[in-house]
DNA sequence: TGGATGTACTTATAGACAGCATGTC
DNA sequence: CTATAAGTACATCCA
């Protein structure tokens, strides 16, 4: 952190907050003044109002939310707690680091909450402040409501996230959770810059702060050919600060790519290259690192020698202990010369590894795909955005991206404290290209931010899920359970706000009828108690202005009409008319979601009451669609085992097909190549799946199954890399995906008292089916070893050495080997005296506990 | 005739949250 | 409806 380049001085000392803090920001973080936009949002924000920042990344709003949150928490809401939401775990981590560092200074405590094993060292109860990801907040909140009640203040960075179809949702019903629950709770809204900040600001009832302030400058411009045109000026001075000359990069006939390359490299800096496909970004790197060993063979002098031996040094970090895939192998070639790609087909410890080389400043440039945007702090000297389109599998064909996106993009030029000035640049191929760039996004608006809650232009189903998964959670959970008080939560939404009353009205009663059809919700009569709240809110009219002012429109008509006349012919004739289209993407398609006969509007007093499944698909964090799969396909499982149904058999294909049938699980695109072999299955092994052919993606369901299962079959990374074109990272996220939700089924299953009843030795056999499936999908091994993995220390690799050499097969036997047979392993390639007996001692420790 | 090179055509395309309870090579 | 990289099948060229 630095205060260089402001031109007006903002001394902490200024500012009411505790001197511990200040001290704390002083010594440690050389902090002694603030920048513009801080000094005018912190003094509101200390007062507790509700505040909402628009202001660039990397121009320090996160410093006015930590100071807010602990200052407040140390002083005036002593007692209360503080949670800090982040879209992404890597960013959770980042913020819990920074957070913490300056919460011990005034005795506060911190937690991590992601869903993630090793990283949650504090106890969630125990945290003064607890950084988490929206899913898991949301997570915590279904299971234990009451931990939203001592929250004093919530922080919600990348707010502008709102707007993400998959993500958004979670979010903006987290917020209207906690503020239902906790109306006084402070709330600070971090975000970019969108188009409509007012709206979102009122929405929330909080001070809009704008600025496009930043502690360096930022030149933004173009690059057509090697001219490169400046456009436009971001600054610590503000508007009249001047535009740099045009200048044109030395470089002769290269590619551009590559002048602006050695032009960083001339000046000392950093480049960060933004492309649009995991090809392009390995293809660039692998050409600017081939072009820099080639100059440096010529001048060896460009680059200190110190770096170039750090290279090697991260090339054999990346590479560590894998089994060199093909994707790694690409990038510790590309590292070797100076130059790494970024991509979510690397692991992320493969990109911390990256991350950290760049931020040492080793690398001299990151190729990356968009979303290291939006990702952890990762500022450079100068970026390029090559790409500006993005091939849409939906829409068939490149579409230009989001200004939002391309402005973050942008944003992450110019290193606080290192650069006078940061330099982003669009890549045109032409003049006209040129200006249509410059007046997109460098003159253009962002985009406004809208709900998508309930969103009517859903193209994939994972992406029209969430008034179901909501709606579910909240009756399950959050102790809202009667119409009129559903339509009362919504209503203060964001969607709300945008969605007129009917239509939404509408999709809350589709929302209810699928979740009562399908056992996740009862209908527990009406309410007298209801009807005479609506009665009374209703004549009280205004009074009441948190809550009760703007009722529906129709709970109005329904209590003057009596009994069931709120035209229920001409709403269901409505509904009858396709509202949303042919129902060619996903789970509507089917029975699944769609009623044979039509629904009928509900009464306002109807109340309702979650099942025991739905109660346990809410806690689970699934999607009720995915429950419903499940549920159905365990029956089908209980069937073939008691021997009712005999056309078909069980297989752990069929769990895994079951899994991955759910819109939980992300499919995988099967290349040309691939499809032979998962029409083979499918239709070969027809006879073991469970679950229908319920969307038009069976195909890259199976495919995703296959992999997976190639995986549980030890197979060798790489080759399951060569033989489905699967990175490590999709792999490794597949993984992860069929594991959690095998885990889910395991728990569906051992909770449901009607198959528990119905026959209980085949309860028991499929109970541990899934079990067996779900340890091989974790450990990525075949049945007979899983008694091996359990052992501290050893993983698919060891245990099938130690099987193979040996015959042993639990932990009980590896604690109990002769000295010969401990001899043995130790000679085996790999393996040393000291690793065997470490691997003694865990095994005994897991086999005593195992009994 | 074999191998290098060129050309037209085909194919594929960004990303990543959640459960639970201790540790991969 | 302003994309682009990589792979493939096959033609062409030259020693």
């Amino acid at each position: 952190m630095s205060d260089e380049g402001g031109s007006e001085k903002f001394s902490l000392s200024g500012f009411d907050f505790d001197a511990r803090l200040k001290s704390f920001l002083e010594k440690k973080w050389g902090i002694a003044s603030l920048f513009p936009p801080q000094a005018e949002s912190l003094p509101h924000a200390l007062d507790g109002s509700n505040l909402l920042l628009a202001i660039p990344t990397a121009s320090g709003k996160s410093l006015v939310a930590h100071i807010t949150m602990t200052n407040r928490l140390a002083n005036d809401l002593k007692g209360l707690r503080g949670v800090y939401i982040v879209p992404l775990k890597a960013l959770a981590s980042e913020k819990f680091r920074e957070l913490e560092e300056m919460a011990t200074a005034v005795g506060l405590k911190v937690g991590l909450a992601i869903g993630d094993r090793s990283s949650e060292m504090t106890s969630i109860e125990d945290s003064d402040i607890l950084v988490c990801t929206s899913e898991k907040l949301d997570s915590l909140i279904r299971g234990r409501p009451e931990i939203m009640d001592d929250i004093g203040i919530v922080v919600a960075d990348e707010f502008h996230l709102l707007q993400d179809p998959n993500r958004g949702p979670t979010l903006e019903i987290l917020l209207s959770r906690i503020r239902h629950r906790r109306s006084n709770a402070q709330l600070l809204a971090l975000s970019a810059t969108v188009g409509n900040a007012e709206e979102v600001a009122e929405w929330l009832g909080a001070k809009l702060i704008v600025s496009d302030w930043r502690p360096v400058a930022l030149y933004s411009g173009t690059l057509t050919g090697l001219e490169v045109r400046y456009h436009s000026v971001e600054g610590p001075i503000g508007e009249g600060e001047p535009l740099p000359e045009e200048k044109h990069l030395e470089g002769g006939v290269q590619k551009n790519l590559h002048a602006v390359l050695d032009d960083t490299i001339g000046q000392m800096k950093q480049l960060l290259v933004f492309v649009s496909s995991r090809s392009s970004a390995q293809k660039e790197a692998r050409e600017l690192a081939k072009h820099v060993i080639s100059r440096m063979a010529v001048s060896g002098d460009v680059i200190p020698t110190e770096k170039v031996a750090n290279w090697e040094l991260i090339a054999e970090r990346v590479s560590s202990g894998d089994e060199s895939s093909a994707t790694v192998k690409a990038l510790s070639n590309s590292i070797r010369g100076g130059i790494a790609f970024h991509h979510a087909g690397l692991t992320s410890s493969h990109r911390k590894v990256v991350e950290d080389g760049f931020k040492n400043g080793d690398l001299l440039c990151i190729v990356a795909t968009p979303t290291l945007a939006q990702g952890v702090n990762l500022p450079a000297s100068r970026v390029v955005v090559r790409d500006t389109r993005r091939w849409s599998t939906i829409a068939a064909r490149s579409m230009p991206l989001p200004v939002m996106e391309i402005r973050q993009m942008m944003g992450r030029a110019g290193r606080p404290g290192f650069d006078d000035f940061g330099e982003a640049l669009l890549v045109s191929k032409s003049t006209e290209e040129e200006r249509a760039l410059v007046s997109l996004y460098l003159e253009g608006e962002p985009e406004e931010i809208t709900s998508k809650l309930a969103n009517p232009n859903a193209l994939r189903a994972e992406e029209d899920g969430a008034l179901l998964t909501h709606l579910l959670s909240i009756i399950a959970t959050a102790g809202i359970e009667d119409r009129d008080a559903i339509s009362r939560f919504l209503d203060k939404t964001f969607l709300a706000t945008q969605m007129d009353t009917e239509n939404l009205e509408e999709r809350v009663d589709d929302v209810i009828c699928w979740l009562s059809n399908n056992g996740m919700i009862q209908r527990t009569g009406e309410s007298e108690e209801v009807r005479i709240r609506i009665r009374e809110v209703k004549s009280e009219g205004n009074e009441d202005e948190d809550w009760e002012d703007e009722l529906p429109a129709w709970v109005g008509s329904a209590s003057q009409i009596p009994g069931l006349e709120i035209l229920p012919e001409e709403r269901s004739g409505r509904r009858l008319e396709p509202r949303r289209g042919p129902a060619i993407f996903g789970f509507r398609k089917a029975s699944l979601y769609e009623s044979a006969e039509p629904v009928l509007p509900e009464s306002p007093t109807m109340t309702y009451a979650p099942t025991a499944l739905g109660s346990l698909i809410a806690r689970l964090y699934l999607n009720p669609i995915s429950g419903k799969l499940i549920h159905d396909g365990l029956g089908k499982a209980m069937a073939i085992l008691s021997g009712e149904d005999d056309a078909r058999q069980l297989s752990p294909l069929s769990l895994l097909h079951l899994a991955a049938c759910t819109p939980d699980f992300l499919p995988l695109w099967p290349r040309k190549n691939d499809l032979d072999a998962i029409q083979e299955v499918l239709h070969g092994h027809e006879r073991e799946l469970l679950a229908e052919s319920i969307d038009l993606e069976e195909e890259r369901r199976m495919k995703g199954v296959l992999v997976v299962q190639s995986w549980m079959e030890e197979d060798r990374l790489e080759s399951i890399e060569e033989e489905w074109g699967v990175q490590p990272g999709d792999l490794r996220s597949r993984v992860e995906l069929l594991e959690w939700l095998l885990f889910a089924m395991r728990r569906i299953l051992l909770e449901d008292e009607g198959f528990a009843t119905k026959n209980r030795e085949s309860h028991k056999t499929l109970f541990e089916s899934i079990d067996e499936v779900y340890r091989r999908v974790r450990f990525g091994c075949r049945a007979d070893i899983l008694g091996l993995v359990a052992i501290k220390g050893v993983g698919r690799k060891r245990a099938r050495e130690m099987s193979d050499a040996l015959g042993v097969s639990s932990a009980s036997d590896v604690s109990l080997l002769t000295e010969r047979d401990r001899g043995k392993l130790a000679n085996l390639r790999g393996w040393s005296p000291k690793l065997v007996d470490n691997l003694v001692k865990s095994a005994s420790i897991s086999d005593k506990r195992g009994r």
